[in-house]
DNA sequence: ATTAGGG
DNA sequence: CCCTAAT
């Protein structure tokens, strides 16, 4: 399972404000079927995950031929995503912007917007086939790449190099998935599905996984990180039903559901659950539980002594009335 | 079947 | 978001 350098050694670290992000064991390296064993550590309080725009950004092969393989899923490697700010500062210059969309479920997983080249191509030594899923004509993803000058960031960052093998991923093409605001969520959401496709048996640390991804601020020691769409596919109906990892539902609740909660709990009060789902959420994926769990979240966030307002801000009307709600119900205790 | 609370 | 005791 483990292979070399991952053991926990940190073997690439992080800078700040980047976050690395495994995905499934690398089938061209041996084990084929078992999850990479990766861990993910909160490395710097550099980014707040909620308030920043999601780049993600993908490093892999060499050629530009290459790039279609990586989004159509022959060789995804890995994803991180960093801050704009940073993305700025690093002068990242191989940027390819694409929009996400699903091979693999609806709302989905990987996307691309290069086609897919059925070619077969050589990497790290091992012959590989593209899978012959070629992504779907979308032609609004333009495939922007400005060449020149990323080599020299990516040395910088390695620090030359010496000590651990280079991995994959750090064969420096650096492309940039830019989310726009609207497809932040998207972003964010892809990054968290793969960690939630992540069986639970393949990480180490589930508890460390899920504190860091709470906080939002991950970076990942792994060497590792190659990802097969099919595979993906397997190891999500492998888990399916079985209580194996993932969750349900990982979409991120929205500013907008966020504000139609608090709407809908002022007029109709807090409670019945349930008769709320059907009134004001019939169409959405929110169940009547996760209604109430949310009312309890923003409750302790936007309520006296609360920590630090992690939450996304919401406008002041929607605040104070989630504030007013609250004490509301201490009356009534 | 729902809800309240803890995890 | 999940789990479960209580309703």
């Amino acid at each position: 399972m483990e292979t070399g350098a991952s053991s926990g050694t940190g073997s690439f670290p992080a800078e700040d404000g980047e976050i690395w992000v495994p995905v499934l064991s690398d089938p061209l390296d041996g084990g084929s079927n078992s999850p990479t064993q990766a861990e993910i550590e909160v490395y710097s309080a550099y980014l707040d995950y909620d308030a920043m725009d999601f780049q993600a950004v993908l490093e892999g092969p060499q050629d530009e031929h290459d790039i279609g393989k990586l989004f159509g899923g022959a060789m995804f490697t890995s994803c991180c995503a960093r801050s704009p700010t940073y993305i700025k500062e690093a002068n990242l210059t191989h940027e390819i912007e694409c929009e996400l969309y699903s091979p693999t479920s609806d709302h989905g997983m990987i996307q691309t917007l290069a086609p897919a080249s059925p070619e077969t191509k050589e990497i790290r030594g091992r012959r590989i086939s593209a899978p012959a899923t070629a992504l779907p004509e979308k032609e609004e993803a333009p495939v922007t790449m400005a060449l020149g000058g990323g080599g020299e960031e990516d040395k910088k960052r390695k620090g030359g190099g010496k000590g651990h093998p280079l991995p994959c991923h750090r064969r420096s093409m650096r492309l940039a998935l830019a989310a726009t605001p609207l497809e932040m969520g998207a972003c964010a959401t892809f990054i968290v599905d793969l960690l939630d496709y992540m069986p639970k048996s393949g990480w180490r640390h589930r508890s460390r996984v899920r504190s860091a991804r709470k906080r939002g601020i991950w970076s990942l020691n792994t060497e590792q990180t190659f990802l097969l769409p099919n595979h993906l596919g397997d190891m999500s109906s492998t888990c399916k039903g079985k209580k194996c990892g993932h969750r349900k539902n990982n979409d991120h609740w929205t500013y907008e559901e966020m504000k139609k909660l608090v709407d809908a709990l002022y007029i109709s009060g807090v409670g019945n659950w349930t008769k709320l789902k059907h009134e004001n959420f019939s169409t959405s994926v929110r169940t009547a539980m996760n209604l109430k769990d949310k009312w309890r979240n923003l409750k302790k966030a936007y309520t006296g002594n609360a920590k630090k307002k992690i939450l996304p801000t919401l406008d002041k009307a929607c605040v104070e009335k989630i504030q007013k709600l609250a004490s509301k119900m201490k009356l009534h205790l």
